[in-house]
RNA sequence: GGUCCGUUCGUCUAACGGUUAGGACUCAAGAUUUUCAUUCUUGCAAUAGGGGUUCGAUUCCCCUACGGACUACCA
């Protein structure tokens, strides 16, 4: 088969975008990219009692945020609704091609592959009950198929019958008897199923005339002309089923590619990495804040700081390396260097120490001026202002110290404000007697300093402090404790020069007098 | 319980039959910085267990153990 790649990211609006989501998302669009393809957001709406107010639009911006954007699907901001050149598909939200799937179901029963089924939920619940007292689990399978109310046992008036009189019936799927069924996925290789384990999947639903997922999914794939399922380990059990209903619609010959992606792991622990694990270890699993219909907040990787092409390489790097020593990749970098070949089969556990790391390698790389207008910002929630140009030199001395920008501010109050406390153990080890006019002579000796420049400062306090005999780690920190009010922070010199003359000596001075 | 998938330093991973089992994160030590951080150097640390196959197994096969997913008229 040969023409285009064309692959789907094609998620539930059952909630926010979990970072596992992101994550096959970025993969099917690096793939696409790649092979020079599309990458087409489908969105899988057939689940009435399950959909979520505002999930379609989470997911939207979140992959919009991370740079992820869809060739087909989403037009402006917005899920295509009607065909066009661009979307030829539309709508790509299968709650809106409801009218679509029951035909498909229909041909699979005049073909043999599938039957109608009558019981209600009651009944399937009291076969399941009765089974587990036995100690047995209860499977709609070719062992019961034709002992229940199905169209496989009841008479073709019967079933006539029951179809028009109400809608407690749906269509399942005739999973063939004993049946080796042979399966490839790109990164697991080989797999086989006998088809007898499995069961009679539901397909089509009367109650709300909609399909199920794997109705659904194996259509729009095949409309949608989709050469590469990349989806989560999940899917995996149901391949099978996949399989037999490409065969089934006489799809077989066109049917696409599989590779199912490995889960992502709690940091500590065992098991998939789920929404509370973040609140527990404090980092978000959601790319974008989400506000739940309760009001409750789960963090995300914007609103904590993170910048997207971190957000990005970090979650490209769970389960996937370039087979070299680089770590750090853009997305276009990405899209040349990735191959599901390199795709780690077992599961990978969250590490949110390398996240940091990530944004702390992109903070380094960040332009100081875009650097300083965030921060600028972050300053004005504050109520501080001051010129560009000072704060970018704040910057320049601080941005190495930190991992988000966020963290800027601890790191550089004191270019802003004057301490109001001191450190008492740092005071206490290096206070004397003399201190306070030691520090009163400096401060004088600064005064007639000009220009007041690092340079400058740097060139006159070393050789002052020593013509006097002072003890010059015990000035230098004092000095330190004036302008910081603790063991911390950029070069003495800088932060004077910076911080400016008069500011500098007013700080020297309090000390001085407390 | 059944079916399927998986298992290399604490974590992410490299090594696709032959390496002193490599790198990154974390942690520790030293140097630099008269602070803190950075930077640099060094260190700690792994092939789940048992059988095969082979001249040789992290790598191939089998068993066991452990972990995970699935087992809905959810996706």
């Amino acid at each position: 088969m040969t023409g285009r790649t064309r692959v789907r990211f094609a998620p539930s609006p059952t909630g926010p975008l979990h970072m596992g989501g992101v994550r096959t998302a970025l993969y099917n669009y690096l793939y696409a990219k790649q092979r020079g393809g599309d990458f087409i957001l489908r969105i899988e709406d057939t689940d009435s009692q399950r959909f979520v107010p505002g999930a379609e639009e989470y997911i939207i911006e979140a992959l919009a945020w991370c740079g992820i954007s869809p060739d087909e699907g989403v037009e402006n901001g917005k899920m295509a609704e009607t065909p066009s050149e661009k979307h030829p598909h539309a709508p790509y939200r299968q709650s809106q091609r409801k009218p679509l799937y029951r035909k498909y179901a229909e041909q699979l029963i005049e073909n043999g592959f599938a039957y109608y089924a009558f019981d209600t939920s009651e009944e399937l619940d009291a076969y399941r009950k009765e089974a587990e007292a036995g100690g047995d689990t209860f499977t709609y399978n070719y062992q019961v198929r034709e002992k229940l109310a199905t169209s496989l046992k009841l008479s073709p008036a019967e079933t006539a019958e029951r179809l028009s009189s109400g809608n407690h019936w749906v269509i399942r799927f005739k999973m063939p008897v004993d049946r080796i069924v042979k399966m490839t996925d790109l990164i697991r290789g080989d797999i086989e199923v006998n088809s007898s384990t499995l069961d009679d999947k539901v397909l089509w639903k009367a109650a709300d005339e909609l399909p199920t997922y794997h109705l659904a999914n194996i259509v729009d794939d095949h409309l949608m002309e989709i050469t590469d399922v990349i989806r989560g380990e999940e899917w995996l059990p149901s391949l099978p089923l996949h399989y037999m209903l490409y065969e089934a619609f006489g799809w077989a010959g066109s049917k696409p590619n599989f590779a199912h992606l490995s889960l992502l792991l709690k940091p500590d622990g065992k098991g998939k990495l789920s929404k509370r694990d973040g609140d527990r270890l404090g980092f978000p699993v959601f790319p974008l804040e989400w506000k739940n219909s309760e009001g409750e907040i789960s963090s995300g990787y914007r609103e904590e700081g993170y910048f997207p092409e971190a957000f990005v390489n970090l979650l490209a790097f769970l389960g996937w390396n370039p087979g070299t020593e680089k770590e750090i990749f853009t997305l276009e970098e990405l899209s040349e260097a990735f191959s599901l070949d390199r795709v780690v089969k077992s599961g990978a556990k969250f590490n949110p120490d390398k996240a940091k790391w990530f944004n702390q390698e992109y903070l380094r790389m960040r332009d100081t001026s875009a650097l300083a207008n965030e921060f600028a910002a972050l300053l004005n929630t504050k109520g501080i202002s001051r010129p560009i140009a000072y704060i970018e030199q704040v910057v320049e001395l601080i941005k190495e110290r930190a991992h988000f920008v966020k963290d800027f501010w601890e790191l550089s109050d004191y270019f802003f404000t004057a301490p109001d406390t001191y450190d008492q153990t740092v005071k206490n080890k290096f206070w004397k007697e003399e201190t306070p006019s030691v520090l009163e002579s400096i401060a004088k000796m600064l005064e007639s300093l000009e220009p007041f420049t690092k340079e400058n400062i740097e060139h006159s306090l070393s050789p002052f402090i020593k013509e006097n005999g002072w003890q010059m780690g015990a000035v230098m920190n004092t000095l330190r404790l004036a302008m910081v009010g603790a063991s911390r922070g950029a070069g003495v010199a800088d932060i004077m020069a910076l911080t400016g003359k008069q500011e500098t000596i007013s700080r020297i001075e309090k000390l001085a007098k407390s």
